[in-house]
DNA sequence: ATAGGGTTAG
């Protein structure tokens, strides 16, 4: 293959032709061997020729399928003229063979070897068809290698195929995957004629690159959009985080008359599974079952998640113990969504049935079995499937597997351990990883390491508020209160802002969106009085306001006032107002609960008599009977 | 035989 080296894809002098080798392993193997090997498990010249052999005695050599695996062996061993000779007598031609082999390469796992069979093809110097092109596109765009995807493109060209509208898609699509969006760009630009691929392509690139905005304005002004049109963006909203947008692409896709299919569906549910949107979530699960997509293995993967992150773990695992083949993100989700609830039992359990039933588990999987580990503190479990990540399944662990570690040793009052496994840490550190010591600091009491800690993160990740938060809450619990107001001060003087927190409650079908301190709700007033009412009872009850997680220079009684509007009451509070008795109150909040909220929530958990679901930044809290499934571990 | 969406964690 290296007989003409210097560009893949020009066609050669005849000199550069392969010569037909001699087989260089002609290792003897039996022929029934081969004959059980359904004559496709062949891959030195000799086994190709007695594989010929046979496919002209059991009479298929009319049959393209083990005619293009011939075709495919040649290309990577130095049978390419023997092949050739194979093809004479067929009745399909030569350049059709060829042209399923380079798609089979293109699409299948080394798309390289495309490239290498059509530049044989073009050594050969034979004709490369539409067709021909157009996979080897492909291949060049499944393999970033824009080099040569500029030399198809130059073929293409020359041979005269330039105005073939769907070889101009395909090298649109292949320059944007090479990352040359500007060329792409440029010959979307100067087509003369585009169709609706045309504008999708370009739609899910820039999508692709975080470019929702160049996308929309192209999504706005396409002549016409099909159902692809409208998922690109709507999936494209999810990947850059508006999954709000999303929601309101998919109902204006709806008012436009198209229907949603498995791929929208799965955009859909994975912008519900953001938003918490429980609801909506519902109804297009009910959809998928109408339609029949509950068959599609994705597509009920993402109903699992979108129930898991909806607080609905019973109806998620109603999902996944009726699906018909299960793959391994099916049993991660799962296994991660356990964790997410605080259910290690079932996380840890799930494995052990996935492990039973011969389901190799991936980093992700680890993720979440750790993360259960961490959640139940249990120590050995969490070390045992972190050593044999590497030594059992041969997956390195990552700079996430780390953070769990640290996380499960540092909760777990093994703070030296920890500091020892991120000093030993073969990969770089990142904030997390400091983050998950600093906590464990906080929960055990250890100032010196939380300052050690604190120390790279200053570095590391000197913007997140949370940090500073955590560190002048440790001096605080240790009565160092000049520290702890050093700490605010620096928070001041480098500029960070303290991310505003916010809750929201589902009522009905609306979401109502709770800032701390929100005095501009429309029904604030309501609200407070209601609070009022609610704060005598929980007093009754033995709740003691816990001003010390205000960290602002005001006294107690304006502490208290900051500490009752949290924003996770407030929402408690509408959603006690304004949902029947016994129905479960859902909350979404995007920091993590504070510690007084979480007290206060499961006093009201019993004094209402309510199911109250929280789902925080890291995971879900679910209060009932004056309890909370976390168990106060969090 | 030809081009364009999708799942788990962070």
């Amino acid at each position: 293959m290296a007989a003409c080296s210097v560009s893949p894809l020009r066609a050669p002098s005849s000199s550069t032709k392969p010569k037909r080798n001699s087989p260089k392993n002609p290792e003897l193997r039996p022929i029934e061997t081969i004959k059980t090997d359904l004559l496709f498990n062949f891959n030195t010249p000799f086994e190709l020729k007695q594989a010929h052999s046979l496919v002209i005695k059991s009479n298929k050599h009319h049959s393209v399928l083990p005619l293009s695996r011939v075709a495919s062996v040649c290309a990577l061993t130095p049978s390419f003229d023997y092949a050739q000779s194979v093809f004479e007598h067929v009745d399909k031609s030569e350049i059709v063979i060829w042209n399923s082999c380079i798609r089979s390469f293109a699409e299948g796992d080394s798309p390289v070897n495309a490239i290498h069979l059509f530049y044989r093809i073009r050594c050969a110097d034979i004709r490369p068809d539409s067709f021909t092109c157009s996979f080897v596109l492909k291949a060049c765009s499944a393999a970033r290698d824009v080099s040569n995807g500029r030399i198809v493109h130059g073929l293409v060209e020359k041979l005269g195929y330039g105005s073939d509208l769907f070889l101009q898609n395909t090298i649109v699509h292949m320059y944007a995957c090479c990352d040359a969006m500007d060329d792409a760009r440029k010959l979307f630009d100067e087509m003369p004629e585009r169709d609706v691929v045309t504008w999708n392509i370009m739609i899910t690139q820039l999508t692709k690159r975080g470019d929702i905005g160049k996308a929309q304005e192209l999504f706005d002004v396409m002549p016409e959009r099909s159902v692809r049109s409208w998922t690109a963006m709507i999936a494209g909203y999810v990947q850059c985080g508006e999954a709000k947008k999303a929601i309101e692409l998919f109902t204006m896709m709806e008012e436009a008359g198209e229907r949603a299919n498995e791929v929208t569906v799965v955009a859909v549910l994975a912008a519900c599974a953001d938003l918490g949107a429980l609801n909506l979530g519902r109804r297009v699960h009910e959809y998928s079952d109408r339609c029949g997509f509950r068959r599609n293995v994705r597509v009920c993967n993402t109903l699992i998640d979108m129930y898991i992150k909806c607080g609905c773990l019973e109806v998620a695992r109603m999902v996944f113990d009726e699906m018909e083949e299960r793959t391994v993100v099916s049993w991660s989700a799962m296994i991660g969504g356990f964790a997410m609830h605080g259910q290690g039992e079932e996380a840890l359990k799930l494995f052990s049935k996935m492990s039973r039933i011969g389901i190799r588990p991936n980093e992700i999987t680890f993720i979440g079995l750790l993360h259960a580990c961490s959640h139940m503190g249990l120590v050995e479990e969490g070390r045992k499937f972190f050593a044999s990540m590497a030594s059992e399944y041969g997956i390195a662990p990552r700079i996430e597997h780390y953070g769990c570690m640290v996380d499960l040793l540092s909760r777990s009052g093994l703070l030296q351990e920890a500091y020892e496994l991120i000093k030993n840490m073969p990969i770089k550190v990142n904030g997390v990883v400091w983050g998950a010591l600093l906590g464990g600091c906080w929960v055990h009491k250890n100032v010196e390491l939380a300052e050690e800690a604190f120390k790279h993160l200053l570095v590391l990740d000197p913007n997140n508020d949370g940090y500073y938060v955590v560190l002048s809450n440790i001096y605080a619990d240790a009565g160092r209160w000049d520290d702890a107001a050093r700490v605010r001060k620096l928070m001041r003087d480098i500029g960070v802002k303290k991310t505003p927190g916010w809750s929201s409650v589902t009522v009905g079908c609306v979401v109502h969106e709770f800032v701390a301190g929100d005095g501009s709700h429309p029904h604030a007033e309501e609200i407070y009085q209601s609070w009022e009412k609610l704060l005598e009872k929980l007093k009754l009850s033995g709740y003691v306001p816990n001003t010390s997680v205000v960290l602002l220079d005001i006294d107690e009684h304006q502490k208290e006032n900051v500490l009752f509007r949290h924003s996770e009451k407030l929402a408690v509070v509408f959603g006690l107002m304004k949902t029947p008795p016994q129905t479960p109150i859902r909350i979404m909040k995007n920091l993590r609960v504070c510690e007084d909220c979480h007290a206060a929530l499961k006093l009201i958990s019993k004094i209402s008599d309510r199911e109250i679901v929280v789902r925080d930044r890291n995971r879900f809290h679910c209060f009932k009977d004056g309890f909370c499934s976390c168990r106060d571990y969090w």
